[in-house]
DNA sequence: TAGTTCAGTGCAAACCTTTGCATAAGTAAA
DNA sequence: TTTACTTATGCAAAGGTTTGCACTGAACTA
């Protein structure tokens, strides 16, 4: 049923030469006579040969596949960014798997793991929330296996890395916020180990602090994922008070949609009553109602940026003790879920 | 620098036996001494061994490894059908290499040739809009490889399909238009030669013609894409006509969003003067303003089924010829673009 | 004692390609 | 005619693992 596939041992068979020719012609090597190379090449058409992968990759030790690891693929975030690789990496002759952990640590061990055994050339990564240690990635490195790492920050791992300044970020949407006449922000953020919400809420903090405004607790919460389901206790919980915000900055555009449409429920006026600024600025927000203030994130630019560096290391093995890291800077975009100064 | 990785023959020379020993030793061969079995599997352990899988690859001829072939990963509709094939694929051996064809027939046919060139075990395909032939699948077919197709059909190419009842999502929404009262029905379609462009097109119709309402030509356009941007152009073309019409039916929600967007430009009024309905369900529809009309797709089930059916494939060799078709029915749901019946 | 059986292990081929070195035939120079 | 060199090609090893078959030595049977 199968038809076999045609090797340079079949293709030399036929020809009455050795395999070696057959190699050596479909490269054209210069020792060889033209008549040869031609037969060689016709043969090779008429037979549709096509190399086997597999076993140069046995010879070279090496796959030629780049991995993505990434928690989900669901958000634009993370769509976009493997899309951007994608395209970086398309005109190579590199394969690209991309490897979803699912926010969990657990499986990001176990994706590595396969990884390592599969000769992986290079990884991309951005880790799960829930990852604290990174020995796995460690390990990869110690076998030659070049990582960069995106948007989530790995502490304490010395790789490439190329995020996004989300100190920064937060900063400037929740100063906005202050400028605007708000002074009671408050703040849903994510998952606490992970880089990104740590800056994020650091930014927020410093914000209110340099304005001399009082940090309260009770205006603090986090989400435990980034759906706008997962935003709905949380923005209920801040919402609820007796002494309510008059403005909140979240994680993420799914969490403000969350907070938008409990504060529209529990009868608040956006943005006359309260302020909403998300962060990522996805394609929709623009759409909502009202649509979202946000902070912009480069993330075709950290996706194609992270993509070259791991090229560059593919190419010029030399430098690999030399990590490159880069922080984007991102934007605050002011829609109608905030009031104007 | 980089440590060389540990190779059964290592553990072989270290243990003073030879290779194939070693191998089934970690196999708990049954005709193998216990001591020497402890004993190997103590050494692998402690230097770390694990199996290269590049070599296992070139002697069972495969390489373990599914590819999902998709057009782009940023919308929900793909994004959320890739997550389901790999929460299947998840629990397997197999990896799995992400491609995406950027809707260009091209760059299809040069991922299917390196597909077939690294031995991939199995496919998983949603053709590119441009995609009209199938050759380049049929060769994988011809040399062993099974192609299960999801949501966008491929006519004429047998093989296992799991796809959605787009006509009957058309038409349900259009008839549910007709009765709420509208009688000028617009419709913005997809690229022409998709299949569920196709199919939501007739649907479009035939709920039209069954309820003896004139079609109009000037009521049916196409957009070139699939984001609120490509949806701007035909939005306008068709709602600044003298006589505009009183609904529009979008092949996607995006698109939708546009349509809302020109209308309320245009002074129209959601639903009173015009309804729209889209298609999709994404999570943000829910919250535009105003919320959408739209039409659901299992798309997690329709990701899920097709893995499963691919993985039987893998398994079950034998019943090749036997190919699947599946049909999931999609669900009308009635927001706030859309008039109350 | 010779023959049989069996547990335990090793050999070598196979998967496909690349490549350094060797070899063959042929040509040109001495 | 011999030497030296060129041109064109082949041999064999390497890469890591699996597996059918063969082999060794010991224990057992007749």
């Amino acid at each position: 049923m199968e038809k076999k596939r045609t090797t340079i041992k079949d293709i030399a068979k036929e020809l009455k030469i050795s395999a070696s020719t057959v190699s050596r012609a479909l490269k054209n090597h210069p020792s060889l006579k033209k008549e040869t190379i031609d037969a060689v090449k016709k043969l090779a058409k008429k037979r549709n040969y096509s190399p086997n992968l597999l076993a140069l990759n046995l010879l070279q030790k090496k796959s030629n596949t780049i991995a993505i690891i990434v928690p989900e693929i669901t958000s634009h975030f993370f769509s976009t960014a493997i899309t951007a690789i994608q395209d970086v990496l398309a005109s190579t002759e590199y394969n690209i798997v991309i490897c979803l952990s699912n926010e969990s640590y657990k499986h990001e061990v176990d994706i590595t793991n396969k990884l390592g055994r599969i000769q992986i050339d290079g990884i991309l990564i951005s880790p799960a929330s829930t990852t604290k240690k990174f020995n796995h990635l460690k390990r990869l490195q110690d076998i030659g296996i070049p990582i960069v790492v995106f948007d989530r920050d790995c502490k304490g791992l010395d790789a490439d890395k190329v995020l996004v300044d989300d100190y920064f970020g937060a900063y400037q949407a929740v100063e906005y916020l202050i400028k605007s006449g708000c002074n009671r922000i408050a703040h849903i953020g994510g998952a606490k180990n992970l880089s990104t919400s740590f800056h994020r809420l650091n930014g927020y903090l410093d914000a209110l602090k340099n304005n001399n405004i009082p940090i309260r607790d009770e205006f603090i919460v986090h989400a435990s994922g980034y759906t706008i389901e997962d935003g709905m206790k949380p923005a209920k919980k801040i919402l609820s008070q007796k002494q309510p915000p008059d403005a909140i900055f979240t994680i993420n555009d799914s969490i403000a949609i969350a907070a938008m449409r409990t504060a529209e429920k529990l009868h608040f006026k956006i943005p006359e009553d309260i302020s909403i600024i998300g962060f990522d600025d996805e394609p929709h927000s623009e759409h909502f109602a009202p649509s979202l203030s946000t902070v912009w994130q480069p993330v075709y630019s950290v996706g194609m940026l992270s993509a070259r560096i791991l090229l560059n290391h593919l190419t010029n093995k030399k430098s690999v003790s030399d990590f490159r890291y880069e922080v984007f800077k991102p934007e605050l975009v002011l829609r109608d879920s905030s009031k104007v100064i």
